[in-house]
RNA sequence: GGGCGGAUAGCUCAGUCGGAAGAGCAGGAGCUUUACAAGCUCCGGGUCGCAGGUUCGAGCCCUGUUCCGCCCACCA
């Protein structure tokens, strides 16, 4: 006995269903393998966001695309893992809660460093929940029991352990070099987060030094003044006629009582270049650094770590590096050595947190020796153990790997992992260790104190793919999951993450850390610009699936995301997917009108077996879209193949059998939709999950839940056969007589007949014919006043009695005729052609002599129905 | 200065092996059709940035070039 079930919605609710399952599915512990469960393991590790975080759109765009792999893969019978977690962010952080300190009036120096990362701890545990929350909101299929932090009490281990190891094999070193400086943040800065603000528009000012002896002057240019008084030398080229004899000489600094050197140096120095004189300020410029180190010039560090001119500056002490700048300038002038000024395009390098242009400052930090940790990474990606999608990204991380300098990772900060080494006090000596250390490993002395600084938050972050895993523990979610399978992630840290996690993975376990990088765009307004707050144009992921819901916003994000390109966000394309799913629901709400319960197999007839075909190849091309990470392909195949083919043609085929009196038509028509949207249910879950849970559960018969259903596979499918061309030929049909009747303007109503004498096979099909387009097809000779088709190169008639306009007609063939004339005459060049018939493929030329004949077949009908018109 | 993308219908984009240019949206015309007007049917729309070259044949390969975007780089 057949149990009614429960009648749908009209309407599919998305936020109802989100209610419904999110939250179950996680508690379920669908989402927490075994690492001993059977199964082909695959693996991905989020890309942490920062705990100070909130969801924008761009984490909308990745966490979206690995829910739609791992979802895919979960289902397809993988062992499969996704770990989420977030990223302690170190500067990001610190300030925060530095502002939100100095806004109760507290400075954190005065608090001290541990009751100020007390409050950290506190921000964190309160307010660092905010972005996992968001996350939750996208549906992701995270395994939350294994959420990480990049400085919980397994991530410090593994960044010790890394850094310890580095250090005994000499990869890390401490020592005094010229690093980038930000003089508000008060830190080092790695290259990487040095940025530059482009075609700066500033000055190049010149001023004379005058020759020490008296003899003349020098002229120099610069664009910063105030670094002359950290000047040790002036360098020319060596082969310079105007200088060449003045090497060796000195010039007296202009402004400090003090000699300094003229040097030859063809590297820095251009000689067509301005002055060809250059002056030198090796504390606080690189090239001059460089200069200083080949010519053992005197390193005078200028400024405080501030930005201040220091003691050295004299008169200057105290002055901002840009007030000292101003001074400087005047002074010159009433001194009467400026030589001139000119507008200068130039670079201005500023700190990518804080903003402040940065300083470079000689100071002593710890490093990482690159060269070595680089040429395994380079090797493994031409070595094509991992790859990255698309394959152009290569180049961005080959170029900086092989253009490689040391990592500075020391940060003069409180927040984040704190350098294990211990400095002694007596002897002076540093001992690095993986415990805390309370005895000097030189000079046994107990007065030693751990090194102040912290680590690069990037330094804990390259560690990502196997701390989060349990490293160094030899755990069993680290044998079975590491390497993981595919990490995606943006362009812009391809630098910063990427490449880092690349050897630090080679270096640490082994083997890379991932087999697939899939590197997605940008996601833009719907005018290609780039989201900011200041244009006001940043969309809220939030507030999108607020409006469109779940499903429709990770399908409108997945569909943009093809290989390559960035995405243009607007609410046309969420509309066509809220369209999509309306129309999914809607088709779905027709099969439960007519199966209330789970059908029993029934021998499927033609219709039947066309949609099962159909829906093998969907799968197939849905499956290869996924696997090469073309995302917008599969999403393209989904809204095809269930629009255009199931919705469009399958349901209205069965509805004849539905409707009609053979029973067994009728029991192939419920089987076969039953099996179609078991199937759809299941193709739609990676990326609509909430929308397919809910077919899923409404489906009768159905078992568990979607989330662990096994993803379709071509092999539970038909191949289209030749059995099949009927079903083509009923298509056919049905589009030429609806085509003829838009053209004619007549109504659906009014009923058509279509005579032929090759359509014998269609008469059977009587009843789709009626409901699909109004026809009855009968077999017979050219009736009088009828408009002529041709179906498949068969040639029939329409009878239009009373309706036909014998000009509209002629214009209507004649449209036909020069489509046809044009089509053979295409293709009898192409066959004439020696060289096409001699080089072409055999089946590709076989297949155009059979299209040649069926187009001259059709120019010919076509021809002697305009003569028969008269 | 070096490198990497992009340029295809009004808009956003596909186009995999070199074999007659595709989709969605937008546009036009017609439909109260028994899952869906958040719908259905039909139609129009292109000098593939430009110029050469290779080829029987080029959106696709090669050379040059123009715009747009991005990344890297120490010219004072």
């Amino acid at each position: 006995m057949s149990t009614a079930a429960p009648e749908l919605p009209q309407y599919y609710d998305a936020h109802a269903a989100f209610a419904r399952y999110a939250e179950a599915w996680e508690k379920s512990g669908v989402y927490s393998p075994n690492p001993e469960a059977p199964g082909e393991p695959y693996s991905i590790v989020i890309p942490p966001p920062n705990v100070t975080g909130s969801l924008h759109m761009g984490h909308a765009l990745n966490n979206t695309l690995q829910d739609v792999l791992i979802r895919y893969k979960r289902m397809d019978g993988f062992n499969a893992v996704w770990i989420p977690g977030t990223d302690h962010a170190g500067i990001a952080t610190q300030w925060i809660v530095e502002k939100q300190l100095r806004a109760k009036g507290i400075d954190r120096r005065e608090l001290g460093r541990e009751k100020f990362l007390e409050c950290v701890w506190e921000w964190k545990e309160h307010s660092g929940g905010t972005i996992v929350r968001q996350l939750k909101r996208l549906g992701v299929s995270c395994d939350w029991s294994r959420e990480r932090f990049t400085m919980d009490e397994g991530l410090t281990r593994a960044v010790r352990e890394s850094f310890v190891k580095m250090y005994e094999e000499g990869l890390i070193y401490r020592a005094t070099r010229l690093i980038n400086w930000d003089p508000v943040g008060l830190t080092a800065i790695s290259d990487l987060e040095v940025e530059t603000e482009e075609n700066v528009q500033g000055e190049l000012w010149s001023f004379a030094y005058p020759l020490s002896d008296g003899s003349g002057e020098i002229v120099v240019a610069t664009t910063r003044p105030e670094t002359m008084l950290g000047d040790t030398a002036v360098a020319v080229h060596p082969q310079d006629p105007r200088y060449r004899h003045l090497i060796g000489k000195t010039v007296r600094h202009p402004l400090l009582d003090r000699a300094i050197p003229i040097v030859g140096d063809a590297i820095l120095v251009d000689p067509a270049f301005g002055s060809g004189a250059v002056k030198v300020t090796p504390a606080h410029d690189f090239n001059d650094h460089e200069v200083g180190k080949r010519h053992n010039l005197p390193m005078l560090t200028i400024f405080t770590l501030d930005a201040k001119v220091n003691e050295i500056g004299g008169k200057y002490a105290g002055l901002d590096r840009f007030e000292a700048r101003k001074q400087i300038k005047i002074d010159l002038e009433a001194l009467g050595l400026f030589r001139g000024a000119q507008l200068n395009v130039m670079t201005l390098p500023k700190s990518q947190r804080s903003g402040a242009i940065v300083e470079p400052m000689v100071s002593t930090q710890w490093f990482v020796k690159m060269k070595p940790l680089a040429a395994p990474a380079l090797a493994a990606v031409e070595n094509e153990f991992t790859t990255f999608h698309p394959r152009q990204w290569e180049n961005t991380y080959y170029a900086w790997l092989r253009d490689i300098k040391d990592w500075c990772i020391s940060r003069q900060l409180w927040w984040g992992h704190r350098i294990p080494a211990w400095h002694c006090a007596d002897c002076k000596a540093t001992t690095v260790s993986r415990d805390v250390v309370t005895v000097c490993g030189t000079c046994a002395s107990m007065n030693v104190a751990q090194d102040e600084d912290v680590l690069d938050t990037w330094f804990s972050s390259a560690l990502w793919p196997f701390s989060t895993l349990g490293w160094p523990e030899k755990t069993a979610d680290l044998a079975k999951w590491y390497p993981t399978s595919v990490l995606i992630t943006g362009f812009d840290i391809i630098f910063f993450w990427v490449a880092r996690m690349m050897y630090s993975g080679i270096h640490q376990m082994g083997s890379v850390p991932f087999k697939d990088v899939y590197i997605h765009g940008l996601v833009r307004d719907e005018h290609g610009d780039k989201m900011s707050k200041t244009k006001g144009n940043v969309v809220d992921p939030l507030i999108a699936i607020e409006k469109h819901g779940t499903d429709a916003f990770r399908m409108t994000l997945t569909s943009l995301a093809g290989l390559g390109r960035d995405l243009l966000w607007s609410d046309k394309n969420v509309e066509a997917w809220t369209r999509f799913q309306n129309k999914v629901w809607q088709s779905f709400r027709f099969l439960r009108m007519h199966v209330d319960e789970k059908p029993a197999f029934a021998e499927p007839g033609p219709m039947d077996r066309w949609i099962l075909a159909r829906a093998g190849v969907a799968v197939g091309n849905v499956r290869a879209a996924i696997d090469s990470y073309r995302f917008n392909d599969a999403t393209t195949e989904l809204h095809r193949f269930i629009w255009y083919e199931l919705c469009d043609w399958y349901l209205e085929f069965s509805k004849a059998a539905l409707y009609g009196e053979d029973e067994a038509a009728k029991a192939a028509a419920k089987h076969t939709l039953w099996t179609v949207y078991s199937t759809v249910a299941r193709l739609l879950h990676p990326f609509m999950p909430f929308l397919a849970e809910e077919l899923w559960q409404n489906l009768p018969g159905s078992a568990g839940s979607v989330v662990t259903a096994a993803y379709p596979r071509v092999s539970d499918f038909p191949a289209a056969d030749s059995t099949l061309d009927e079903v083509a030929l009923l298509q056919e049909a049905i589009v030429a007589v609806r085509r003829v009747r838009a053209e004619k303007e007549l109504s659906g109503k009014v009923p058509l007949e279509l005579v032929s004498h090759g359509l014998g096979a269609l008469p059977r099909y009587h009843a789709v014919l009626e409901d699909l387009a109004n026809v009855t097809v009968v077999a017979g000779d050219k009736p009088e006043a009828a408009a002529t088709v041709v179906i498949l190169g068969i040639e029939g008639w329409i009878p239009l009695a009373g309706v036909l306009d014998l000009d509209k007609e002629r214009e209507r063939l004649g449209g036909q005729i020069a489509k046809a004339q044009k089509s053979v005459d295409f293709l009898r060049g192409l066959l004439g052609n020696e060289g096409f018939v001699g080089k072409a493929k055999p089946e590709l030329l076989a297949s155009r002599r059979g299209e040649l004949a069926a187009d001259e077949a059709k120019l010919a009908t076509l021809t002697a129905a305009l003569v028969a018109l008269g």
